[in-house]
DNA sequence: AATGAATGAGATTTCATTCAT
DNA sequence: TATGAATGAAATCTCATTCAT
């Protein structure tokens, strides 16, 4: 991607991280990108279509990183053990762009219905996972979409703890791995 | 309280759950609240007032709820589920509120670091009694701190599960009460 | 109609005819009226529906007004004259206005074509006068669309002359308008 | 004239006479014209510079054209024939240009007041001819400065008339002249 | 000769808030 | 107690123009 456009992509993740959709103006996103005003309409149709780059870049992120790293083992319980590392490790280095995700995910503006359908395709990728556990036999079968929402929610809340401590940790410990897991 | 500040209270959950906080205008809670604009600056002092009452009359009301409910038993581990299960009603009873709560725990307005202030006082709430369950010996001692933010994790999560569902329940099973303790 | 909301439509008219439309801003148009800006959008919805109405009630006007005059003859000649005297006038008493219709008609904005629409209606008007004129033996049979827009067209460019001179007359004189009907 | 500019210049006359001259932006123009943008700022000082030698060329060109055809006869009339029938050609074959003059007569832009005063000269030149038929006794001694009005106005309203019907015809037909002229 | 990324002044519009009634 | 006309600060967005290449 272009240099100056990724530089303004990151400079909304900042500025709305910090504020929310709403509260975060264009000025502050230029200001923080070192760019003008105009500079954000040369690269982005509008304000929404910002927010929906940052959101696409984000997930497709995951979705890749996570694809890279679980070729190392065919063994399904290892694989969900190396997707929970992975996202975990995202949440932590990308904190900014995940509370934006959280925080979006509510609401009927189209933005924040489109942001639930994304998610829902995440819900699909992480269940199939979860699928694969319970025909190895890892998991007693049950319902793997429920299952699904309540290992992301751990995920989430666990990170949300993690995140609020005075000294925050800056990485996925192994604990965390294990108390996810062990919830399944 | 008066009855046309509730009514105004109660317009503004339907539109700031629909919409968001900001995206809510004030002329549509009047509208949706059947007054005048002016009405509402008679009853509350600005738009962030009514967010702020409106948090807390909905957290008081679980404070109460829970605090009514759980003097049937001594039980630890019965007051737990008790709590589970009047948490989970309310959240389905009340969903538009809580859509409004947790869009709101994220960001640095004054607005939503007051919100989480709030919220840390439910968990210290939740937290007592989940460490009176660890006295009774009914969980192994561990963090408790965590475990409360698990279980209140596990509790939205669930929720949002259900609420998203084509055939919306509206009641608390006890499935999704043994799920959830389960997890702690 | 309202008084704020007229004086705005006037004070529109006088800068919307001095500038054209796009450059006359609302910020003009609010000092011209004495009100603040925000008061404009308290009574249109946008800058083009301020448009809009200006136009509407400035053709409405011309109709009823002819409408009002011609009743006293059934004699379609005098009719056709008295028309003619009337537009005349009107032109002259709200030159801005015409100013502002005639330097609209042209281009392919909604607005415009909108325009083009209603001033259709003003020919279908002027036209249905003419064909009694015919019908009655005034003029000889012929194109009498292609004449209502010449009868038109005369009116203007006669207007536009006189409206022109260093002395300006007020008034449709009867020269005038015996020299626009000697060309039908 | 450069074949870059001379195809600004046209790509100018195809985007303004549809949108107008504010609507227009730069970037459509350079698109149309398939060029960059700054190639724009390459051949013209501005916007409004692009707008006045369209318009001068146009001008001219009328002139040209006129001059020309007029050398086969020294009767007035026929003088004033030919005229005639070049200038409904030109209306015709050169239709958007015709609109951009006729939409920017109006309004207190300096573009504007220059466009009329342009025009002035041209009705100095039409005038000309009448004084012309005039003298020969062709017509009545009159005021020719309304007759050069008439007559422009005529031809402009003829031409708006066919124009606009469904199958336009592309030519200047005898009997719109004859009509043109017997209204003088 | 030609480009297109970058700009910033200025436009329209929104909306929480005020205040006279 | 309740109103709603009026406000103005601040938001998003547009676009003619510049300039380094």
């Amino acid at each position: 991607m272009n240099k100056t456009k990724s530089n303004i992509l990151m400079a909304a993740i900042e500025v709305v991280s910090k504020k929310g959709y709403h509260p975060a103006t264009m000025d502050e996103i230029a200001k923080e990108a070192n760019v003008a005003k105009g500079t954000l309409y040369y690269y982005f149709e509008s304000k929404e279509s910002i927010f929906n780059d940052m959101i696409d870049s984000g997930i497709s992120m995951i979705r890749e990183e996570i694809l890279e790293k679980i070729k190392v083992t065919e063994d399904s319980m290892q694989q969900l053990r190396i997707i929970t590392r992975a996202i975990l490790t995202l949440v932590f280095e990308r904190r900014n762009l995940f509370k934006i995700i959280i925080s979006q995910l509510w609401g009927e503006d189209i933005r924040q219905i489109e942001l639930r359908k994304k998610m829902n395709e995440v819900m699909d990728f992480i269940e199939a996972y979860i699928i694969n556990c319970v025909e190895d036999g890892y998991f007693e079968a049950a319902n793997t979409r429920l299952k699904a929402f309540n290992y992301f929610g751990a995920m989430m809340t666990t990170a949300v703890y993690y995140l609020n401590l005075e000294e925050p940790i800056d990485h996925a410990s192994e604990t965390m791995i294990e108390e996810i897991l062990s919830q399944l």
